[in-house]
DNA sequence: TATGAATGAGCATTCATTCAT
DNA sequence: CATGAATGAATGCTCATTCAT
């Protein structure tokens, strides 16, 4: 069980984010998605463990491209202040390329239980570690200031970055995000800088 | 129904409280509940509505409670970075001293339906309308950039506590809070700052 | 506990058929009751031994008055038929006269459980009574065929003022019911007559 | 949802009218009646859309086969009067042959709410037809009165019929019914000769 | 007498998961 | 691999009745 691959694994994950951003979390039944998805229910537990382990697994591929497009474009010969605002734009610009991941990933998945918020917590891990490595080379770079707190500093730039992007989702995508990118990175950078 | 007044009102938010902290949002039972505050299942429907009603409310009273204390002390004498580190201070501050509180406000309450979010939302407001506050008197006494976007301040501000206090339920309360406030407010105070 | 009398015993009676009449049997919670009447709900088992007492005494009451005043018009001098006439008429005339009262009778106290439904068979025992008496006279004045059978015949008699009341409620009382007396009068006659 | 088809769910009917009869309406539990099927709670849904549906499914099914049954033996060659003596007898003997089923038409079905009780006046309606249709074939062929008046007759023979079984099932079932067929076909059918 | 706050038993329905085919 | 019928545990809310005042 929880063999991953073949195309209705992908059929499936597909079919997860479609049915919770257009019925909710609450209303997203296995049976809901399997409709969706053009399988049987029961097909559904040969390849993924149980319900949890959709989501969790839709989060992880979906966090993982999120993060391995960023980190594609961040080439070393980029200032700091241009890798941040790079991630920033990225971050704000894949979400609005796809919105019902943003519905999903910032509204709907945080009302499922603490355990599998845990579990999305950790997925989420290689992001802030991208934010770390970015926050510690400004530093050592002198860039920014010596004494920064990476956690701190990180759960600036990751909290900010939600906030905007759910208050964005919550009034129905209906305004521009990329345009918040520049005027979010300056604050954040004058926050940060030496 | 839902003649909010009498100790037994009390009861049984503080009930709730606890019942939600200690077995999470989804073990959080009518009937554990009203074992919990000492009363009959059906006195729960003396005071409140529904179970929903019995979140919202403690939500209200103690988000009320939150902000009142904070609008209370922020005195006219205070200059608008004093400001922002006494708001920064007791969001640290209250949440610390109650834990229980800062489990629920944290992380249950947000497993919550749709529905009941949008009301917590609505409650949030208050908070969210201070801190536009203090951003335009920052921005009218020429201490902050005449061009800061409220709208994305504000969100930088609240994202950052938020994210700050949620990392540290997450980690169960273990490390002190309230140190962070002046390391934040630096961070946030430069960000803004003319 | 159940001692009849005072005025509020009647007060609580005359509420109960009103709010039965307009929420319906199922909707006619006591404390509902109690409001109508203006008494506390606590006061209501002052008078009555319990909810099912109030409905009985209700039924009693107002089937006492029903037959009361159709045996004080039965005069002897009538005729057979002028009796069955008189007793049809006045069966459709005072559920006519009073419709809150037919509502109550005729739909929402059926829906009453078997216990309850026992109990008001016993109270109906007396317009029963009086049915029986008048075949039995008919029969033995050689009106009526010798070989009827009383309970059948009483039935059929019953059965039908009952169904045509019935109908009438159903369609909201909307046409004139006493009008019906005299054909089902004639129907009965044909049917018992030598 | 609701795919009325398969061996359950002729079970299912035949276990809630079991049930019913046994322990009352309002003690009839879906739980109960699952177990009484041998089936799980769940599988109940599969086959009906909530309790109301399986009480108006077997009113259905088993007034539908009451009437059909009656209008199949109806062969045209026979008198208006024996087809009378037809519909009385087989409406005894079918409520005779299955006491069950009687205790549940007679007396439980008729404690449910207002809602159910005009769907089971819808399905009633066929039967209240063929009534109709024996009268008016009765008047136009001479036969019986012709200023009958369609509505106030059936009312009696239904009114008569129903209140006849009632009494006997209220009486246990402990008498023959069928005896009384005879009897009552020979008073109705006096009333409306001509 | 009269009050009304407090009690607590009772139940229809959903849906993640299984397993015989 | 795939199916989908069957499972059964779990819970918010109502309301007749009591009893301290």
């Amino acid at each position: 069980m929880g063999k991953k691959k073949g195309p209705k694994y992908n059929q499936i994950i597909e079919a997860a984010v479609k049915v919770i951003a257009n019925h909710g979390y609450h209303q997203a039944q296995v049976s809901k998605i399997a409709k969706e998805a053009g399988v049987a229910d029961g097909t559904i537990y040969l390849y993924f463990e149980n319900k949890e382990d959709i989501l969790t697994s839709l989060f992880e591929e979906k966090m993982g491209d999120f993060v391995r497009k960023i980190r594609d474009r961040m080439t070393p010969n980029l200032s700091i202040e241009e890798k941040f605002l790079l991630l920033i734009t990225m971050h704000f610009e894949q979400l609005q390329a796809d919105k019902h991941l943003a519905i999903v990933t910032q509204l709907e998945l945080r009302q499922s239980n603490t355990e599998l918020r845990q579990k999305i917590n950790e997925i989420l891990k290689d992001y802030l570690l991208l934010l770390e490595e970015l926050l510690t080379e400004g530093k050592s770079s002198g860039y920014f200031q010596a004494d920064l707190d990476n956690r701190l500093a990180r759960q600036m730039v990751f909290g900010t970055l939600d906030e905007v992007v759910t208050n964005w989702v919550m009034k129905d995508c209906k305004y521009n995000l990329e345009s918040s990118a520049k005027p979010v990175h300056k604050m954040l950078m004058r926050g940060f800088r030496a």
